[in-house]
DNA sequence: ACAAATACTGTATATCGCACAGTATGTCAA
DNA sequence: TTGACATACTGTGCGATATACAGTATTTGT
């Protein structure tokens, strides 16, 4: 294989990583506790890769968040905003879409 | 709208542009029948997205190429290669395991 | 003959996933 | 009680990609 297998789940996680995240965050969750959710639910994203979405994320409007500082250690408590699900909405139509084309291909290459 | 929607869809594009390429070229095809046969099945690509997804794809080893220069104006024809099969597998099977999370999270907002 | 469509190449740029590095608090076993 | 490990986060930098911008050359339609 010349390109690392790696590789090729960096380019197919662009784009699915925001609406995963969209999803999770209709329960408010902070990031460590989402890390631990995501591979609950069977996947995994780095932590490096988990922060750095949730900070960008909220700077689009599309998370809201707050510290809890009461309790253990600090958590930041992020949630989706309104237009978050605007945008999730968005994220999954176009997703869907592309569903339809791959099948729509698929099917031809086992006719064609 | 914090961020043009434009934007959106070059990152949901990401990944998945790969795979349409794979797959469509199951039957050979130059770039600019491949531009108008994916319109044909209900998407579009930037022409200057696409034929550097075609150089890319061919510099990885997963496309090979041939240049038709018998009839009209000179052609690049590109077909996959059974490396580039193994590879869109791969990209397939990430995808499913998204589509999965995705369907999760989804059964969980709408019950939660 | 001139515009528009065809069919490509090459360079530049913004963005994002992730690596690397670092801070600080809490827990628990030896 | 100390020091290893888990928790919980921030900040900077890099490489790869989708796409913008610019350009070349041939063919077709009017």
């Amino acid at each position: 294989m010349s390109i690392k297998d790696s590789k090729i789940e960096v380019e197919m996680n662009r784009g699915f990583l925001q609406i995963m995240v969209l999803l999770a965050l209709e329960t408010p969750m902070y990031g460590y506790m989402m890390l631990r959710f995501i591979e609950k639910i069977g996947y995994s994203v780095e932590e490096n890769t988990l922060y750095p979405i949730l900070r960008r994320l909220e700077k689009n409007g599309w998370l809201s968040s707050r510290w809890d500082v009461e309790h253990d250690r600090p958590k930041k408590y992020y949630e989706i905003t309104e237009e978050g699900k605007i945008i999730r909405n968005k994220l999954l139509g176009i997703r869907q879409k592309q569903t339809g084309v791959i099948s729509k291909l698929m099917k031809e290459v086992n006719n064609g």
